[in-house]
DNA sequence: ATATTGTATGAAACGCGTTTCAGAGCAAGA
DNA sequence: TCTTGCTCTGAAACGCGTTTCATACAATAT
């Protein structure tokens, strides 16, 4: 295969001015700059993009980390950077890390060996000084409230929109609410966990563990957690589930079993998925492609690092 | 930061031996690699990815083009090629065409400039022509019957499981079947028209063109389906749906408009996603990690083009 | 007529790790 | 003693495009 320097012997000119041909750079007359692209059509030169990449100390890759890439959660959240990337003329390259650190550490890494611009981690398992560790190789952005740390996010405040959620419950005159998480640990988790407690205390209600269910990612989860549910003597009336995957899996599950939505419990979904409309969920919108775009929009800008909440808006429907 | 030439330095050696400590190459000396090590840690080297690429000729990067990465489907193909890449040392780049022609031509081009070592197409928008112009740089695999094309494939045969399917629903005792589909055109769908239209005639069916439900792809455009359905006079009796997501969302929708399954409406899904155990849906098992995994494979074996069919099976549960 | 400014072009340095080749030193086998 | 074969090491070439700097000439301004 042809490279530069062949083009440029062949077209009679230097490499230099064939770099400015590809380039699209002024200064290159007439006459030259079609003997090169005669040259370059005639051996169909494509220039070598790892060169570029050395050359230039960039990539035009942005890496994204998701724990699972099936999930349709990461899926908008990709969806809304793939836009973006396409934009801007980037690539996203994908490290799904299943939640193991190490792969997560591999991405980090990839940072520094320059193989990627800039780093997106949409659900972070390292510490934050391991984070910080990286930071000084490139923009990394965060998924999750990251103020504080060296690093720029977008973030939903769930602190803030789980309160509203639970107060909107309990105005509907629900005492004993449940809700399922993903992982136990993680700022999310832990925000949702606060908030859930202090909403406790502020009515005066006792903690019940048993009406905390974790693990639950997908629609396949919301069997289990009905399972889990009829068992119960004491059940709760409302549950808040931080998935309308997870909510239509047990909305699903609550049919086969008669249990009555709302009437005998009330769910509330979140991120306001398509599969939530159709089912008439009641749920909390995030604006999921909206935050990828964000996230992407930050990692272009590795300059500053910035921090921008994202507001929820309460979608009421048929299940509360 | 330091490069290779700084620790050569520093450690009193030649690049040629930090190489070979990098790389862990024999024959350097205990001393000698000591010296290296240690100066590598004292700079925190880390060697240019982007010079190693240019210099081998590799990315250890494999494209793979979907049309979205929200869907299910994709997301099981994607996670086997995950695993399998994870093997290998390799990275995705993920390449989101949306089904427009030119995105998966710039995938294409990527093969072409070594931005990636093999490209994995799992849904081909593009003429096999196009795609044959791109075989000369790199392996190139597909995830659809791509035999007679210098390409690898892992498939399933469509015609062969759609006319498994339909002789199922024929045999309990269904003669008007109807079947929804993605894209219109392609490959798979074009085998299931043609598997349709056989199976139609082989049984003196005649064929209503009111049975076909195109792009359906998500769990929400079950609700047009049955939406459409309920409009038609003449009704099919059993529906072939080309998604358990779909035929989940069509599922519920139907739950919602009182059309009991499978007494009213006999449901068939493909893949045998999750979703489809949950809801108890009658379904075709396509083992999608295991394809995205084998897919992976072939990408790696550039040497030899392979064709592997993948067979289905027949999951039965609730919906016919 | 002279000083500027703009256009056009190429040599060479640069980004950086890998690999080939040549050579030196030393031990085992002939 | 001589050959053969390891072990160990480094210089230099290689992969290839970008960019800086110097230069040359034409055109406009003074």
């Amino acid at each position: 295969m042809a490279n530069i320097k062949d083009i440029a012997k062949m077209a009679g000119v230097s490499v230099t001015t064939v770099s400015r041909v590809i380039n699209n750079h002024p200064y290159v007359s007439a006459e030259k700059q079609e003997a090169v692209r005669r040259a370059m059509e005639l051996c169909n030169y494509q220039r070598n993009i790892n060169a570029v990449h050395l050359s230039k100390g960039k990539t035009f890759l942005v890496g994204v980390v998701v724990p699972f890439s099936n999930h349709p959660y990461f899926g908008l959240l990709i969806e809304g950077m793939a836009n973006e990337a396409l934009q801007h003329n980037y690539k996203l390259v994908l490290i799904q890390t299943n939640y193991e650190e190490n792969k997560e550490i591999e991405a980090l890494a990839m940072l520094k060996d320059k193989q990627i611009d800039a780093l997106i981690i949409c659900s972070r398992i390292c510490e934050w000084s391991v984070i910080g560790d990286f930071t000084q190789y490139g923009p990394i952005v965060l998924c999750e409230d990251a103020r504080g740390n060296n690093v720029s996010s977008t973030f939903v405040d769930h602190y803030k929109s789980f309160t509203a959620a639970l107060e909107y419950l309990y105005q509907k005159g629900h005492k004993k609410i449940g809700y399922t998480i993903g992982r136990k640990s993680g700022t999310n988790s832990a925000q949702r966990s606060k908030a859930y407690k202090d909403f406790l205390e502020k009515h005066g209600i006792p903690f019940n563990p048993h009406f905390i269910f974790p693990w639950c990612f997908n629609f396949e989860d919301g069997e289990l957690v009905v399972e889990r549910l009829v068992q119960l003597n004491d059940r709760p009336t409302a549950l808040l589930v931080t998935s309308d995957q997870v909510a239509a899996g047990i909305l699903t599950c609550c049919k086969d079993r008669n249990i009555f939505i709302p009437k005998d419990l009330a769910i509330m979904g979140f991120d306001n998925q398509p599969i939530s409309k159709v089912m008439r969920i009641t749920t909390l919108e995030i604006p999921l492609v909206e935050v990828g775009r964000k996230l992407f929009f930050q990692a272009m800008d590795g300059e500053n690092v910035t921090h921008e909440e994202i507001p929820v808006r309460l979608i009421e429907r048929d299940t509360v």
